[in-house]
DNA sequence: ACGCGGGTCGTAAACGGTTTCAGACTTCCG
DNA sequence: CGGAAGTCTGAAACCGTTTACGACCCGCGT
């Protein structure tokens, strides 16, 4: 039904292998005929079948992304990086969206290992053992952690968190909390060890607050813990819990940035959108996504030749509105 | 490299073919042959390879999905429905963002159509002239839109808008204002339509705003106008719509919903977390991505027997904080 | 005139599966 | 014990493409 390459052959008076030929390595054909076979190509409308190809060149043009969550924000920009790099590079991809399901990616990427060329990994959260299971049969980058030798792309949490912390001693915050993410997550370890460690330098009283979910509902649930806790600004793991922060707190009446400033983490844009404009460290997702299928396709015609790579995006705080200098007369804490 | 129908073969003593059979008819081949089979396939890891089994199949167990914009939560929850629906039938889905494109959709699916059996084309915006382009080579369905004589999976905006009609006027609003959406979209064009028919019917004046992008800026861009024109409620094309409607309203000090009433549609996430919570009419996002999956499955398998087939899904009006009775003294419009 | 090399092109064998067809082996019955 | 019927299994063709190999033609140098 659909046109192969036999029936531009013989529109063309040529032998298969010689449209093959003429559409894929044209220096080899002569000029007339090729101009032939790209006449009756065009005019049967002809596409090479890539399943066919992908089986005896071994590479199938395709691509695969496992995602926790495409209904969040921070991973639907990621994946908008990832198809514009893949489309420009002229190919497609699988998405798999594991529903936060613990084990799933293991499933996924096999049931996906023999169509990819190449697996995307984005799994914060599985322990690195089951990493181990997955991408045994084909190669894998992951994105937004590392985990032993693995490939990777990720972004520069702890420097962000710096950036962070550093804003808000030099607005004269002293005591200052931590919403923490998942207890399981590595860029929420990656975020608490960049936090403890200008903490420590700078002098701040650091407060850690539980383990939170990582969205709206999760800064919600923290944000009386917050104000308990005598900090006059909270960093939230992420924009939603961020936000979820700013929502209790417009709730309670507690002024923003006045009583207690919040500073968030990812840049989602409903960030900006907020009122008021929250100020968090900006972490390039789409980049990210860019930099791997990057790496990814730089790895997949390197032929495993170079070792294990790995590349680390900068991140850059973004100060809106809801952070400011510190309150004169804090409630408790070290104001010595 | 990878364990081939070959090495089972090999290993359990028999030929490919009744290792092919073994594994997709058993019912074809003895018991304890079969056993011997699955068990050689399960020692070596053995996963028929899709790809090649399509080729003489015709069916890959792939499906195709194009969306103008990932990012867009509307179309994050759909993909989400999509992907759960496809891994239940344990289908794996390519995903394509055409970045609002005109016309990349027609090479997009272009691209895709050899290696999928069907395709989701969610494209609101595109003229019908250049859909009808798009999927001569495979079985499409539409979603969210209709187009022709194509099928299609769609949600009851009408009735929706409606529902928020019927809820302001019972609320006593009598002059009320339509944000619209854009201008080729298929979507604000039922809305307009619902709209317009219960409007007439009971009374009330409705001001069409302009068209604006379907976005927190068209909302922003569009609230002076809806105050200045003497409505006391507007009527978002879009939840994102809406949020930038309510951010304006309250950045110029407007009190929502008493001193003007907001409501929005597709309900999604962001608008329960907004403070006031946005009133809205929510469209089953995920249950329509599952639906289309699920008609085009039941498609595929009727082998293009029945004709085309149209499902439209129910919307529902959900109430929340932005809407309330009209300000007693307008202060312009007929009052009458 | 002949051999040789380079440029073109066709033949056929892969790739990893499925499916048709026919043969081999059982089983059962007369 | 022979044969018919039925059950399993294997050989081979096929899906659409790429590619190794060889055939052919041409012009060149000797």
């Amino acid at each position: 039904m659909a046109t192969t390459i036999r029936d531009v052959a013989r529109a063309a008076g040529v032998s298969q292998a010689t449209v093959s030929r003429a559409l894929s390595m044209p220096e080899l054909v002569r000029a007339d005929t090729r101009a032939r076979v790209e006449a009756a190509a065009r005019e049967l409308g002809y596409r090479p079948n890539r399943a066919a190809r992908g089986l005896i060149t071994g590479r199938t043009g395709n691509l695969g992304l496992i995602v926790p969550d495409l209904a969040n924000p921070f991973f639907a920009s990621v994946v908008k990086g990832v198809q514009a790099a893949a489309r420009a590079a002229d190919h497609s991809v699988f998405i798999a969206d594991t529903d936060e399901e613990a084990g799933a990616e293991v499933d996924l990427s096999r049931a996906l290992s023999k169509q990819v060329d190449g697996l995307i990994l984005c799994s914060p959260r599985a322990p690195d053992e089951e990493l181990a299971a997955v991408g045994s049969d084909t190669t894998v980058v992951l994105m937004n952690r590392m985990a032993g030798e693995r490939p990777s792309v990720t972004v520069d949490n702890a420097d962000g968190m710096r950036q962070a912390l550093e804003h808000l001693v030099a607005l004269g915050h002293r005591r200052i909390a931590f919403v923490a993410g998942p207890r399981t997550s590595w860029s929420n370890a990656q975020r608490e060890t960049g936090l403890r460690g200008t903490a420590e330098a700078g002098g701040v009283d650091l407060v850690h607050l539980g383990h939170f979910p990582p969205q709206f509902e999760g800064g919600v649930a923290a944000a009386d813990l917050a104000v308990a806790s005598g900090a006059t600004a909270v960093i939230g793991y992420n924009d939603l819990v961020a936000l979820g922060l700013l929502s209790r707190l417009g709730a309670r009446g507690i002024p923003v940035p006045d009583a207690i400033s919040v500073v968030g983490c990812d840049d989602i844009g409903m960030s900006a959108m907020n009122h008021p404009a929250l100020t968090t460290v900006s972490v390039p997702k789409r980049s990210a996504g860019r930099a791997t299928v990057g790496l990814l396709l730089s790895m997949l015609d390197a032929g495993a030749e170079a070792g294990p790579v790995h590349r680390e995006l900068p991140t850059q705080l973004i100060v809106r509105d809801t952070t400011t200098v510190a309150p004169v007369s804090p409630t408790k804490g070290s104001t010595r």
